[in-house]
DNA sequence: CGGCTTGTTGACACAGTGTCAACAAGCGCC
DNA sequence: GGCGCTTGTTGACACTGTGTCAACAAGCCG
């Protein structure tokens, strides 16, 4: 926690806003978007409150860049997927998923379910942005097309699975992974094979 | 709209409590929790805001109740289900879900949400019972017992898919209310076939 | 060592929340 | 009908948090 209690140093603002934007990640995951002042924001970085209006503009605006770098995952790794048949992939593809969200698993998840403020127009646009581009990859992972409205909408729908069923795991214990896994793999053959086709 | 300006009239506590909470209820149903002040609500109601206090102490006691009641749900004509065959069965809750779910659908798809304020430790809580009551009805309705830690988890892991998948259907428009069904229904069945066995 | 750029600060105005003593609506009693 | 009492209701107050902005000074350049 060293709080540099040293006179006032003058940054690079690309430096002193990632360091802004650190502590804001660090204390919005803690606690949720309304327990969290710009004034803790500003504490925790040993800066005025006013400098973080300055970099960010907005609370709304700072917390929208948080879930922004909170969403943001690897991706890599998964396109080079074995390129074996169906159910092969379909595991390899929920172990990828059940990996990342473990390991960011206080951040991914509490983010995703909107971490302080759903409903707000903006907000939910990034989160959806990002249950985009999860759809993608489940999608290019299966094998099929990325365009198409309904599929695409199907796709979502079943990240909308896989969050719920995560925080069953991650958050209420009530799962195990491996419980977890079997339900997504199954779940995940019987859209491919049954659902699916309707798009 | 009707804002009956005329002198302060004094009303039994239960008819103007229900009353300040049918206003709260349409206006955090519109807008969201951040941008609904107790001043909206007070004004709205025709009261000063020192009454919607009086009543429900916190602002985010109001919002509680606010949920509690977007959350309730007729809940009846549920258990008289047809003692048909399985799929039968999974047809009819399936359809009970769709129409309960688009009857409010702005305000059940906005409460489940979270309407403005996911992470808070109470509204999480009221969240998770309508969930619980939800993965209670799926699965009576299957004929399965609702004991059981984990055959709850992956109900309550269902209802996380029924919802995503309803937001598809009714605030994006990208899916149709019969590629809904058959997606719902053909996962059910998946998981009472292949993954609840391992609880 | 000046001077200048600009990162940084602190004070200001304002909006929203919760509290509380004081007010008055309307019922019951005579 | 008038009077008083209960209690639903009000408005002012103190406080916290947000956004803005002119003034300040850190550190480079000559």
């Amino acid at each position: 926690m060293s709080v540099d209690v040293g006179q006032r140093r003058r940054l690079e603002p690309d430096a002193r806003r990632e360091q802004i934007l650190l502590v804001a990640v660090r204390l919005f995951g803690e606690r949720g978007y309304a327990d969290v002042s710009t004034g803790d924001v500003a504490r925790g970085a040993g800066v005025a409150r006013g400098l973080v209006n300055h970099y960010f503009g907005t609370k709304k605006e700072l917390y929208l860049e948080v879930i922004r770098v909170m969403l943001t995952v690897p991706a890599s790794a998964l396109t080079l997927l074995p390129p074996a048949d169906l159910p092969t992939r379909a595991d390899s593809i929920v172990s990828w998923f059940l990996d990342v969200v473990s390991r960011h698993s206080t951040s991914w998840l509490g983010a995703i379910t909107a971490g302080g403020m759903a409903g707000d127009t903006d907000v939910d646009r990034v989160i959806a942005e990002a249950i985009d581009v999860a759809a993608d990859q489940v999608l290019t992972a299966v094998g099929l097309p990325v365009h198409g409205g309904a599929l695409h909408a199907m796709a979502r729908s079943y990240v909308g699975l896989a969050t719920s069923t995560a925080r069953e795991w991650l958050q209420r214990g009530d799962l195990t992974r491996a419980q977890v896994h079997k339900l997504l793999t199954a779940t995940l053959l019987t859209m491919v094979d049954q659902v699916f086709p309707d798009a």
